[in-house]
DNA sequence: AATTCATTATCAC
DNA sequence: CTAACGGTGATAATGAATT
């Protein structure tokens, strides 16, 4: 029995609640439109903002010209970070087993705590109330018998919705949905299923069609997973913790670059700030990757492995460096985003 | 033959 | 007219290089 929440149009009713002001204006959270000429994107938009077309991950020029007026704010990430993690200790007195995925979004393992699913629904109702509460934010939740059943009931009846599906209830309730709700499912595959289907706007039960041959010859593992997924079923647990295995920055300039100088100074603050948050895991690496991205949106990496060292900024600039001058002197040509990650070595016992 | 490395693709939020 | 489009991290596929 898996409990799923999801905090509605987060990062946005964060702000409002800081200034009820904002309340029933159009409110984008996300990187500075600057008169319509940046590059960033739409981290989350209120409803009043949703109605004129915006949406989350639209581009921030996009979302301008839908609607100039709106209130534009960045993205206070220490604020949000604050409110997230009261909310995740609320949730972890209900159940340890726990899993946060991200700031504004976490799974509940209910198995253990409740007896049945009028019990789990009384779980999911009582949490709302203690968020709403302490933080006085609304969010949606969604019960089901695993994780994907929890993920789609959540969405079903947002904001401030709760949405339980009993096992009995599972394939009635995802078969009329588009299989775009199926986590893991994106544009890609959805196309591409599409096409095996010849047929567009696929529902769920559409994918019965779908041998289970058939999906892992096109989509390997994946393959596997959806033929599942299109019958209810998910055997993912919910994990607790989880260790970092790569952590990396990036950014992307305001204007394509070619000069030198910045591309050089970009590269070596980057890899600072990596080295810095690098060194508080107190493990070792063991492999670095550079990340360019050029005028043209194409990306390309390279990366170095060797023997585990402690992420130094030597090491970590100096073979990242000569990584990415590779890429720039084969490639020749402006530069749009910049990038440098670090792969941690597994760390023994678990 | 098995494992690791390098690169790209896809996805989620 | 169309495209416009961040940052962070995970996982998988594939082919080449190593062990």
């Amino acid at each position: 029995m898996i409990l799923h929440l999801d905090m509605d149009y987060f990062f946005a009713q964060v702000e409002e609640r800081e200034n009820p002001r904002f309340k029933g204006e159009p409110l984008v959270v996300g990187s500075d439109p600057k008169g319509g000429e940046a590059r960033g994107v739409v981290s989350t938009a209120n409803y009043e903002a949703r109605k004129f077309g915006i949406s989350s991950g639209m581009a921030i020029s996009k979302a301008y010209k839908l609607c100039p007026k709106a209130i534009y704010l960045p993205v206070n990430k220490n604020l949000y970070s604050r409110v997230s993690e009261s909310i995740f200790r609320i949730m972890e007195t209900v159940s340890d087993k726990c899993e946060r995925v991200s700031f504004d979004e976490a799974y509940l393992d209910l198995s253990r705590v409740a007896k049945n699913y009028s019990q789990a629904e009384k779980i999911g109702r009582d949490l709302k109330e203690m968020i709403l509460r302490k933080e006085k934010l609304t969010s949606s939740v969604g019960i089901g018998k695993n994780k994907m059943i929890a993920k789609i009931a959540s969405e079903e009846d947002k904001p401030d919705g709760l949405t339980v599906v009993r096992p009995g209830e599972t394939i009635g309730f995802i078969s009329k949905k588009s299989v775009r709700d199926i986590p893991g499912i994106g544009p890609k595959t959805e196309k591409e299923l599409e096409h095996i289907l010849g047929k567009s706007d696929l529902k769920v039960k559409d994918l019965k069609r779908l041998s289970m041959d058939q999906l892992v010859n096109d989509f390997g593992k994946r393959g596997a997973d959806i033929y599942k997924k299109a019958r209810g079923k998910d055997d993912s647990r919910v994990k607790t913790k989880t260790e970092t295995k790569s952590l990396g920055r990036e950014t992307t300039f305001d204007k394509n670059t070619t000069d030198p100088e910045v591309i050089i100074s970009t590269f070596k603050s980057l890899s600072k700030e990596v080295v810095d948050l690098a060194r508080e895991e107190e493990r070792n690496i063991k492999t670095i990757v550079t990340v360019c991205r050029f005028e043209g949106f194409d990306s390309y990496t390279k990366q170095i492995s060797f023997k585990p060292k402690k992420p130094t900024r030597d090491l970590v600039y100096g073979e990242g460096v000569k990584l990415l001058l590779d890429l720039l002197t084969q490639k020749a040509r402006p530069v749009r985003l910049l990038g440098v990650r670090v792969i941690f070595v597994k760390s023994k016992n678990r």
